[in-house]
DNA sequence: TAATTTTTTAATAAAATGTTAACTAATTGT
DNA sequence: ACAATTAGTTAACATTTTATTAAAAAATTA
């Protein structure tokens, strides 16, 4: 999944186009390259990237300005930006962040930190599409940090504990199957019908029973 | 920590004021809403809000005027303030800045670039607090002069171990997963898991283990 | 450069979480 | 009411994740 995501390189080196190139090929990434501002912009639209990572420094149109001219788009608008910076250039995270960049690395670049930090920003990417705060009642659950409060007191689930009702609550009412519960809960492992239900109980004994109700024969519901 | 700022949404336009609070609300951010610079600084002193969004355009008050009106107050002369203006408003840059805004975002507004842009600034001011002291029960940090009191007694920790325990106390209560941590910690470079236990079972060694917890599977938290 | 300190890793132990199996209870259809 | 099906409970077991060491590597200091 990870590894097929592409990448669009933006830098008017050739080296550090063919750098980054080597190193993100060999992980798996779909590589396109720009040497310039205008041409990354007119490449966009063909290669739907799923990261843009953007040098700072370039002639002419620099980073920045790239940045913002992507972000004014409406279908680019959530598309990954990763800046390069010099060191020194400190002011450039600041500039870089409020022209809506995601994250952003300094040069010199080590390999294994850029592939890490790609991995990275795809991850988080991938998994915030879900993450909002949700309030029903007296439970406010918060995906974000892993917290849950139960009339106002905090109480600890343990992590697949936690996702079930994440899950169950993203839509309040609405019947969730086992089959659907089983595939976002265990994405890639098979688990036995029983394993739900324990795993439902040891919910309803930390928030109690009145909220999660069973529907035989289909699944669980959360119900205001 | 960015999830608990509070925005208060100026705009005459009930539309705006819809659109901006759902997309922020949306990421964890508390919404109070004004539609007029009246009802706006009415409603400053109750919601004591850490970023405030004007629209430049509007009736009897516009935000310029908001604004000065704000930043004459003694109390809110560090509240941030963002304006809204329609693209061909130039001028208002200028006249916003002026009046003491910290940003400004052009209409139409892009829900990602206006998500981005308060993430920015409200980062910004954090970092800019940020190398003042925290206090938190009996442990006394101050990152300007790298110096740690436990119950009144100084303690020395290493760098990292410092940094990982100033981190966690910026925001008391909130869960740090590994990869946060990680990605602040340890910007250049790349470490493994077991890393970090260590660096927390030396900080546990020298202030005890009752402040930092673990949440298994996730990540740390600084609890009071 | 040597000595010292800090940081990271690797190996292993410990703890918490997750899953299953066996059994019981409840519900549904006939 | 009775069989059949489905869910709930419990405790044992498996797996995953973190804690703890000690030692190697890297960085800092003398």
């Amino acid at each position: 999944m990870i590894e097929n995501s592409k990448i669009l390189l933006v830098d008017d080196e050739e080296d550090i186009l063919e750098f980054l190139s080597y190193n993100l090929k060999k992980e798996g990434f779909g590589i396109v390259t720009a040497n310039n501002g205008i041409s990354a912009l007119k490449k966009l639209e063909k290669s739907k990237p799923d990261l843009i990572i953007l040098d700072v420094m370039m002639p002419e149109m620099d980073g920045i300005e790239v940045c913002e001219k992507i972000r004014e788009q409406d279908n680019f608008d959530d598309v990954l930006i990763l800046f390069l910076t010099a060191r020194s250039e400190e002011y450039s995270e600041l500039a870089g962040f409020s022209a809506g960049a995601d994250d952003y690395i300094t040069k010199p670049i080590k390999p294994k930190l850029l592939v890490s930090r790609v991995n990275a920003i795809l991850k988080r990417k991938r998994k915030k599409k879900n993450d909002g705060p949700i309030e029903i009642g007296d439970i406010h659950i918060n995906k974000a940090n892993h917290k849950l409060l139960y009339s106002g007191k905090e109480i600890y689930l343990a992590r697949k504990e936690f996702n079930l009702l994440y899950n169950l609550m993203t839509v309040p009412g609405k019947v969730f199957t086992r089959e659907e519960i089983i595939s976002t809960i265990w994405k890639d492992a098979v688990v036995g019908d029983r394993t739900i239900d324990v795993h439902i109980r040891k919910i309803r004994e930390k928030i109690g029973s009145q909220h999660i109700k069973t529907i035989k024969g289909i699944g669980y519901k959360f119900d205001i």
